[in-house]
RNA sequence: GAGGGAUUAGUGUAAUGGUAGCACGAGGGUUUCUGAUACCCUUAGUAAGAGUUCAAAUCUCUUAUCCCUUACCA
């Protein structure tokens, strides 16, 4: 017998290390420990980002630390405060909270300018006028050295008067850049004098025309961590090499100063990011399939953003629950899209309430429902809310003569297994009655309209009938589920496929778009509901991103769609349930 | 043709020189007023080769395969 040994992922065990060493405080002090998710508010987040929120915010909480949201906001032709607000709103749904108040990469613009403008007077950066073009070539490639610019030796005073003038928008947009004067033949081909600085000329979003030139990524990120005391600045894997000029940089502005006026020095730690199968994460796949309305906006429930997550119906906490799953490591994985629906299974059916609705209604009458005269009787019944959950209740659903039920409940010709209604056949209508079926009608084409029933009074709630003399009970082997006709409210319900048909969208062609399913949007209108749905009833559980969210018995996981409205209400199905029936055929 | 990473059952992930384990999946079964859920059983693995060692998934070398890098994007 060995003792349960908690796993520490490869993050983690550095994280612990550095608390042991007192890398970045006291020996020991845990919450000194500060992450930052760091997106640029340039697009809608989507479970990729998930992944990356979790790791950071999941770090920062463990050890008691700080975990930052900040926007990195140094491309103003790119960016907008719409996807501010949706990324702020993304990262509130998923729990994953930051502290303090939001930072923006652009409230440091003015530090970033000081620490450059010192580079340059320490020989580490310079003014360089050649053109885009010249730059690309003068950078040589793999396995090729670059050549120095000329403008490379040019006076520390030159480049910054020019410096000056580029902030000062006197210099049109691609005329000049700031580079760092590393190795124009190293093999990290980051490290032959990137730029750190261009001239845009563009209004930024948060700073207006205070700003013409904008920091690069690189020049920016690490700048903009230690500004923030962030330790571990963890990102994905394709940043492993411009780790050296993370590193390059912090060191760059703490030549020549002593210990106590050294900025911090943060640890890059890279991860691999999330594959999903049937998916793809590209943000430029993404952009397309909105902009040429393959899909229906980026909250396209089809759509793999956290936004058409939640529209689907997927709660924060399954999407959790898949992501922790995948683990932290160095190895691009590729998840099965099944493992997030089986996340989501798992805690959906834990947490929805039970309700029946009819997709593909087909009307079932019991004949032998008015012997008595009473042919209009309707009864209450009483249903459970959740099989799961005790505390759930029950509510109160009405029968009567005539139903609805789902087309694929009946057959006229069925095969031995099939557990539902046939002529003959017997089956439990969920918390109704017990009904044996005698006749069908069908129309000119050969469509079921009706199927005609008899109901045993003896089997009331759903229960088996009494023993026979000989002591026998009566059984049945399926259970199907219905609405009453006259009682009910209609729904339209929008039933989703994978948007892809391949497992790597894009991977055969090239073309993403030739992997796209058609078939992966089926609009269902006419559906049947229960009544209950018509108004949010006190046995319905408050779901805290303000979802309505149910299992509709047998079908999926349903929740209501913003395009409901007074007089229609619209569903998404989340997810269907395991259906191993379906599996065997 | 360079550099940086990676490779453990079908998938994902542990084991940090000392018993290759877990989860999901798949197959089978039990229970069941959801062909759901739950429960039980079974299943299958260290990319290949060499070396060091009493002992290698773990260290070394070689090979193979995959990912990233040639933006005034992030």
């Amino acid at each position: 017998m060995t003792e349960a040994v908690e796993q520490r992922h490869f993050i983690q065990q550095i994280i612990d290390a550095d608390i042991e060493s007192g890398k970045w405080g006291a020996p020991g002090d845990q919450s000194v420990i500060t992450t930052r998710f760091p997106p640029e508010p340039n697009g809608y987040l989507h479970i990729g980002h998930a992944k990356a929120i979790f790791i950071s915010h999941g770090m920062a909480r463990e050890f008691g630390g700080k975990f930052n949201l900040r926007f990195d906001d140094t491309n103003p032709a790119k960016e907008e405060v719409e996807f501010v607000e949706s990324i702020k709103h993304d990262l509130e749904w998923l729990g994953t909270n930051w502290d303090g108040e939001v930072c923006f990469a652009s409230d440091y613009f003015g530090q970033m300018y000081d620490w450059a403008v010192e580079l340059i007077n320490k020989g580490l950066a310079y003014v360089d006028e050649s053109t885009p073009e010249q730059i690309r070539e003068m950078r040589g490639k793999v396995g090729a050295a670059g050549t120095d610019s000329p403008f490379r030796d040019r006076p520390a005073s030159e480049s910054v008067d020019l410096f000056a003038q580029m902030k000062a928008g006197e210099i049109e947009n691609g005329k000049m850049v700031l580079r760092a004067k590393i190795d124009m033949a190293s093999t990290n081909l980051n490290m032959r004098d990137p730029v750190m600085y261009r001239v845009v000329n563009t209004p930024h979003h948060r700073t207006g025309d205070e700003w013409h030139i904008y920091p690069m990524y690189d020049w920016a990120h690490g700048l903009e961590d230690s500004i923030e005391g962030v330790t571990n600045s963890l990102c994905s894997l394709e940043f492993q090499d411009h780790r050296p000029l993370y590193d390059w940089f912090i060191d760059a502005i703490n030549k020549g100063k002593s210990e106590d006026d050294a900025i911090r020095h943060p640890q890059q730690t890279e991860f691999s990011r999330l594959s999903i199968s049937y998916t793809n994460m590209s943000k430029r796949y993404m952009r397309q399939l909105v902009e040429e309305n393959h899909v229906d906006g980026w909250d396209d429930p089809r759509m793999i953003t956290l936004a058409s997550f939640r529209r689907r119906g997927y709660t924060p906490e399954s999407i959790k629950e898949f992501v922790v799953g995948v683990g932290v490591t160095k190895f691009n994985a590729m998840m099965d899209f099944g493992r997030l629906e089986g996340a989501l299974r798992d805690d959906l059916n834990k947490r929805t309430p039970r309700r029946m609705a009819v997709l593909d209604p087909i009307k079932l009458v019991i004949t032998n429902w008015g012997e008595h005269g009473d042919e209009d009787r309707v009864e209450m019944m009483d249903a459970i809310n959740n099989p799961e959950d005790e505390n759930a209740g029950t509510r109160e659903i009405p029968i009567g003569k005539e139903l609805w039920i789902e087309r694929a409940d009946f057959m006229i010709d069925p095969p031995k297994k099939f557990f539902r209604l046939g002529i003959d056949r017997e089956v439990r209508l969920r918390c109704g009655y017990w009904v044996k079926c005698h006749d069908f009608k069908e129309d000119a084409e050969g469509n079921v309209t009706e199927v005609h029933c008899t109901y045993d009074p003896n089997t009331r709630g759903g229960n088996n009938p009494p023993a026979d003399e000989e002591g026998k009970v009566r059984k049945v082997k399926g259970t199907i589920h219905w609405v009453c006709a006259s009682d009910c409210i209609d729904a339209e319900i929008r039933l989703f496929d994978r948007l892809y048909k391949t497992e790597k969208p894009g991977k055969e062609t090239g073309d993403h778009l030739d992997d796209l399913n058609n078939d992966s949007l089926e609009i269902r209108t006419g559906c049947k509901l229960e009544r209950t749905f018509a108004s949010v009833t006190p046995d319905e559980p408050v779901w805290p991103d303000g979802v309505r969210r149910f299992q509709f018995e047998r079908t999926g996981y349903f929740c209501v769609d913003k395009d409901s409205t007074d007089g229609k209400m619209v569903f998404n199905r989340t997810a269907t349930l395991r259906d191993s029936w379906a599996k065997k055929r």
